[in-house]
DNA sequence: GAACCTTTGAAGCAA
DNA sequence: TTGCTTCAAAGGTTC
């Protein structure tokens, strides 16, 4: 419910028609200070990205230049200016993630000091699920109660990459045109998609996953994607790599024939 | 009930 | 630097 009426407005944000200056680019900002990056999670452009980006800096959030790496305390960001639905702004973010309206960076009570109640979607209990069952603590050993106290700890998750966030975009699409439900179709064909769409299609995608990283490290300044390591159990770690050395798609293949990461669909795959 | 499948990209890590 | 691994989403399938 939660989900599905943040992601409609993500999506009437992605479908937001600039009200000036169709198809421009954002507002050009000054482009980042590459030396002030953190430490951790420096937001790798690729190629694609690089190549598409430089020309048109987009607007960066108000203290995104600010000495990075240097701890700082949690904190909303004053963004209000860029993201505001209610600034009058919109125009200038035709291709822009909302904070308020993108599903991984909705504010919520995840993020200390914000008055919502909603916790925000990118921290999610180990289980994935809401804990709404309390359970008689007084059974529970000491050590057991905090092993689980551990275990519960919420989980923040990786942002979302430019084809997650065009996953997430078409996947409605592609089950209404295709009347498929498994995701593993769904996705490959959402792969193929990926690779039709021109460079300024996908340079959308990236900017908006270059924004997403850029605000998921102002939120989170201490996560690292190795916090999630190992959360995930492995049935077969052989069947896994098994698996991995089926050349059944475009990155096995391009892995197997040594292509690079942004060549189409290899000939074996197609 | 939880991992698997399937995709791409980002990030971590070992060599 | 390179190459491999893991995890992000999603929902039906498999174990």
């Amino acid at each position: 419910m939660y989900k599905d009426t943040v992601y409609s407005a993500f999506n009437l944000l992605m479908h937001y028609p600039p009200p000036s200056g169709a198809g421009q680019h954002p507002q050009p900002q000054p482009p980042l200070n590459k030396a002030s990056q953190p430490t951790h999670g420096v937001p790798q452009l690729s190629p694609l990205y690089e190549h598409f980006s430089s020309p048109h800096p987009t607007p960066a959030p108000a203290d995104m230049n600010q000495k990075q790496g240097v701890h700082r305390p949690l904190q909303t960001p004053d963004l209000s200016g860029f993201y505001s639905l209610t600034s009058g702004s919109m125009g200038q973010l035709p291709h822009t993630v909302s904070w308020f309206t993108h599903p991984s960076l909705m504010l919520g009570s995840g993020v200390p000091g914000h008055p919502a109640a909603i916790p925000h979607p990118a921290i999610v209990p180990p289980s994935g699920k809401q804990e709404l069952q309390p359970y008689d603590r007084s059974l529970k050993t000491q050590a057991e109660s905090k092993a689980e106290k551990e275990a519960k700890k919420p989980t923040i998750k990786k942002p979302l990459n430019a084809f997650m966030l065009y996953m997430k975009e078409m996947r409605a699409k592609v089950i209404a045109e295709c009347t498929l439900k498994e995701s593993a179709a769904i996705n490959q064909i959402l792969g193929r998609r990926w690779h039709a769409l021109s460079r300024e299609e996908q340079a959308k995608y990236y900017e908006l996953a270059r924004k997403e990283r850029q605000l998921h490290m102002q939120l989170y300044p201490g996560w690292s994607a190795r916090d999630n390591y190992g959360k995930k159990k492995r049935r077969s770690r052989e069947k896994h790599q098994e698996s991995n050395a089926d050349p059944g798609s475009p990155k096995k293949c391009r892995a197997r024939f040594g292509l690079n990461q942004q060549t189409d669909w290899c000939g074996p795959c197609r």
